[in-house]
Order: structure tokens, then sequence, then C-alpha cells
DNA sequence: TACGGTGGTCGAAACGTTTCGCAAACCTAG
DNA sequence: CTAGGTTTGCGAAACGTTTCGACCACCGTA
């Protein structure tokens, strides 16, 4: 491997003076500075990141911490990764892959004490997370991809909810149903403290309020069997339902499954859409189903570069909420004439 | 940041000493070991990673180089990296994702010219894959998920696709089937050359021939249009099938479709099997669809072990191939009576 | 002519490890 | 009691950077 020394041989200068001319720390005689750049190319020259980070402290290296696979862990996840690695590449840093295991906390300080990583980016998150206070802390620069309860000061990008359920419900009520319901993801233990779970529970609620519609949550379903289970309930409850949001796709199945048993079609009978699922999913159902597709890459990237941002320099807290965007399918129509 | 320094002065020995005792570099008397350690422990001592590889060239970090996200790039691909994440974590290393910009080539020198990883994990494989000739020249330990037309002496985890498509074919004619149809991808610039495009199609072809039953696989389809549409050309042709694996999620949605145009059922019709995509997806079908699952985190695990058993020390080539699971659903039915 | 200023360069120290030659202390055997 | 070997520990060098004080030659000015 070439290095610096190599480099400031062949330009006959200190190597001292070669590392100020290729990083343009402080100002080196243009006669020079062509030189040494002329001999890094010859010699196929590249800084040694080990190096550089050993002294300077600093390794343009994050950590993205990902909790362990869930099952619904998918194409959502998978983009908050690849969007913060190409944000990041962009702005020459590089991202880990850091998984959790058993026991977070332990794991971010296994990895945060390694001086391997600037900072960490976090995602996956619950409202309660006890990430954020450990990092906080230990003085551990982060960003999140979600956010908990009460975020502070803390750079996030999440999914504004808010914005989301608006424009949902405005879907809805513009065709006009007078009713919405809303299944939740299932109550697991993961999903009870789970961001997204309790914030778009909450911002339906308050969207359809707004716009002066009914509206029925008390439904949580994980599996197509209970999707079709609570759809049965829904109706025997709330027979003047006509149109429904989804968060689980599954549940969606259960759904589709439980309206053709009972001799109905979609969206003549129900209007139908799918929170918080890519329309590449969406596209598989028939028919193709309205969707709330999450900005996931778009959100990886924002967190990524809010991190390096608060790398670089100290600025005001960056907190962004992007909404999901509004894929309409062939499941939405207006209500049926006759309710 | 404590520093070996510390832990050397706490326990009243030099820096060297602490070094081997932790490493187990060079035998340690017993007490001073035992003095050493808890010194470590009561600091909090942790070993800074940048200056190790400094010195000793080892990073314990490999490069997972993925191709930008395709489309349908998916769960798949994501497990991937999960897999080999999870692998390296657990055997001490570290994974960093590495998204390859327009230049495959060019964005692997860069990265492996940093110093930075030990080595490199490729993923997507095409069949006159470039990036292994390169590693190879440059010196790189790596292996593939996937592998190229000829992978040689290289480490790889790929697809067991003859074994694959024996089971596949296996179940159909055990049901009773004498004719199965395949669509593959579509012919996109990108699966032209693509590992599992090619090596699905051939050896479904002899997979069939070998049992004996008749095979057709000229059509490709990208999408649910194109899926149906290669659906009607099939059948009058082959009026005769009654098996159809399909490759593409998508393409799948535009046959159930064509199907249920056509008056027809799945799968009292309409056999039908989604090769390489996993069991999630294949339940948001109705019915719920067969599926070829691939073994996408065990071939992450796998191709991380193996590079990192390759750094660890030399041994013979390591070439696994994994087949599919094969996850019955409810589209699998003995053929209509009158065929 | 002398003097402070300045643009350009150098050399050395430091970052936190690992590695390796050496030396001190100890043990064993003759 | 000493020669030889073994155990145990030490100190220094090295890895490839960045950083920073010092130095030198040169310039304009008094």
């Amino acid at each position: 491997m070439t290095s610096l020394r190599d480099v400031a041989e062949r330009a006959q200068v200190a190597v001292s003076t070669v590392s100020a001319a290729l990083n343009g720390t402080r100002p080196v005689a243009a006669a020079t500075k062509r030189r040494i750049e002329q001999a890094a190319v010859d010699l196929g020259y590249r800084p040694n990141l080990l190096a550089r980070g050993l002294q300077s402290k600093r390794t343009k290296i994050l950590a993205l911490f990902y909790p362990a696979p869930r099952s619904g862990f998918g194409v959502t996840e998978m983009q908050f990764a690849t969007g913060a690695a190409e944000a990041a590449s962009e702005l020459g840093y590089h991202l880990l892959l850091s998984p959790d295991s058993a026991d977070p906390i332990e794991e971010l300080r296994h990895i945060t004490g390694l001086g391997l990583v600037d900072g960490v980016l976090l995602m996956e998150m619950r409202l309660d997370d006890e990430r954020p206070d450990f990092l906080s802390e230990a003085g551990v620069p982060f960003s999140m991809i979600g956010r908990t309860r009460d975020p502070g000061t803390i750079d996030y990008a999440d999914i504004d909810f808010a914005a989301t359920a608006r424009e949902a419900v405005a879907h809805v009520a513009g065709l006009g149903h007078r009713k919405l319901a809303f299944f939740n993801y299932s109550t697991g233990t993961y999903a009870a403290q789970y961001g997204p779970t309790i914030r778009a529970g909450e911002e339906f609620a308050a969207a359809a309020r707004e716009a002066g519609i009914a509206y029925v949550d008390d439904h949580r379903a994980g599996s197509a069997e209970e999707g079709g289970e609570a759809f049965e309930r829904l109706l025997a409850a709330h027979p003047d339902v006509t149109a429904l949001a989804v968060m689980d796709d599954h549940a969606a199945v259960g759904v589709i499954a439980a309206v053709a048993r009972r001799g109905w079609r979609i969206p003549d009978d129900l209007t139908l859409m799918l929170v918080l699922s890519s329309e590449r999913v969406a596209e598989m159902f028939h028919p193709r189903l309205t969707a709330l597709e999450p900005p996931s890459a778009e959100l990886g990237r924002l967190g990524a570069r809010m991190l390096i941002d608060r790398l670089r320099g100290d600025g005001p807290p960056q907190q962004r909420l992007v909404p999901c965007r509004l894929v309409a399918g062939d499941s939405s129509a207006p209500p049926r004439a006759e309710v």
C-alpha cells in the first residue's frame, strides 16, 4: 500500500506538506501542490482511513443500529438502510450495519466503545425507547428514523402521520364516505409501544374528527385470519362502515377474503386502503389497492444527512416529518348508493 | 476514552504486557493476568479498533457490496444483508454497507483502497460479472452470494437451482400433472445475465426432462400485464398445460387475473407456483400460493462465514448450494380430470 | 540598513495498538 | 554452586495519518 511518505518522497517534500496539500488544510504553493498531486496520482495513493481516524478522531463511519428483524420486517426497513447508505456515501461517509442482539444497550455500548463510528443512526423507534437516553448520556452523536414519545431536541426524520391521515381521510371523504374504520397492527409485545402503531391510530382519529366523519378503530389484526375476523366484528357492530384503512398487509388479505365470502366486491361495497405499505405490495392485490406508501428511502437519507450535519458542526436540531404518498388504486370508490 | 496505557498504569505493568494478557498473544503469569483483567474491567476498557487495525492490518470489517436497488429489490435482498450482518457479528466482525454507484469497479477500488475492510461480500451476481476478476487481481479476499458462470475456486453460496427445480417438478408431477410451464423474469437489460434468471430456466427444463413431463418456458414476464398476456399466449399454444411456475410476483398477479377472466379457478384448473418468493408474499394471494422460498438469510450467513474463514486462514474453496424451501399453499392440486 | 510580517515548508509528536528483541528472575540439573 | 534453559515482563519501534510549533527566505516599510 502506498503511503503519504511515498508520495512525499516522490514529490520531494515533507510528509506534512503532502497532507496539507491533499487536504487543503493549510496553504501550499501552487507549484508544489501540483507536483504533489501528480505524485499522488502516479502512485495511486489512497489515504488510510484507519490512520486518519486514529489521529483525527473521526472515522467517517456511521452505524445503523437495527433491531432483530421482526415478522413484517421488509422492504420498508431495507429502504431505510439503502437510503441511509446512499446519502452517507454521497457525503463521504460509510454505513456500518449493526444488528442488535438481545440487549440493545449493551450492544450500543459495545459498538460505540470501539472508536470505530462517529455516530449512530437509530431506527424502529419505540415511544419509550431507551436507546436515545443512553446515547445522549454517553455523548455519542445520533439521529433517529422515527421518534420517541418526546424527542426533545434530538434530530429525527419520521413519517408525518398527521398529514398522512388527513390525506387518507380527505381521499375517502372526497369520495363521499361518511364513516371510516381503521385496523391497526395487532397488539404484539412489540407493537404496543411502536411509534407508528400509536401515532397512526391517534392521527387517523384526529383527522376523521376534524373532517367530521365517523370513525372506528378498536380493531387490531396481524394475520389474515385475524383480519377476516376483525372485519366480521366490525360489520356486526358498524354496518354502516364503507371505507377501511388497514396497517397490516396480511390483515388486508383476510379482509379481502371476508369481503368475498360475504358476496361483496371491492371497491363497490368497500373502499379499502393499505397504510404504510409500498405500491409494489398494493399491486399484488386484485383489485390493485390504494396505498399510503411510506417515504422509507427518503427517511433513511434524511436520517443519515442530519446525523452528518450534526457531526460537521452544531446547528439547531433537525426534525423532519415526511408524509406518506397516497397511491390511488382500484380499491377506492364512492360508497354504495343505498347506504 | 480509556486506553491500554491507563490499564497498564493501574495494573502496574507495561503496556505490552496488558496487550498480551488481554489478547492471549503470549503467556502471562496468572496473577498478573488477573490483575490486568480487573483493571480493564474497572476502567471499562475497550480496545480501539482503529489503532488495532492500523497495526495489525486487520480491521474485522467486511464490506457488503450491493448494486443499486433494481425494481424488485426486496425482502430477499434485505435478508442477504441481515443474514450476513448477523453471522459477521457472531464471529466478531462488522458489516459495512457499500452501495455501488454508476461504476462498480471504481467503487470497489475505492472501498478496498481505504484499508478499511478486510474483505468484500458480493451479491446480485451476473453470469459475466466483472467484479470477481477485479478483486482476484487486486488480491482482496471476497466471497459471493450467487455465482458467475464459472466460479473457479472462488467461495460462494448460491441457490441450488437444480435441486429446487427437481423438487418443484416432483411436486407437480406427484399431483399428476403431465405438462409444466415456466415464466421467467422479463428480459430486462439486467436480468439477461442475471444468475437466477439463467439457472432457473435451465434447471427447470432439465428437471422436467428428467421426470419425463412436458415443459414450456419461452415466456417471460415482468409486470402483471405482461404476465396476463403471457398466460393467454401460453394457453393458445399449449392448451394442455395444467401447472405453471412463475418467477416474478407481479407476473403472477397478472396470471391470476387472466385465470379469473377465463372463468377458471386456482387450483382446480391451474396449479400455480411462485418461484423465488417468500412465504409471506405467497400468503398475500388468494388462494395462498405454493412458493419456492429462497434461503436468503442463510445465504447471507454462509457468504459472510466463508469469507471470514478465508480471512482466518487458507482452506479449500467453499462452494455451497442451498435449495429453496417448497411451501405448499392452496394453489396446488391434481389437474382437471378431463385433460 | 534593519526590522517586523508573512507565505511556505519542515520535523517531531501524538493517536492506541501490536510485535519483537532483550533482560531479569527463577528453576533445574550436573 | 554454576551453567543452561524457561518463564515473565519490559521498552522501543512501527503502522499512516494529522497537527502544530519552529524555521527560513523574502517582502515592504521605516
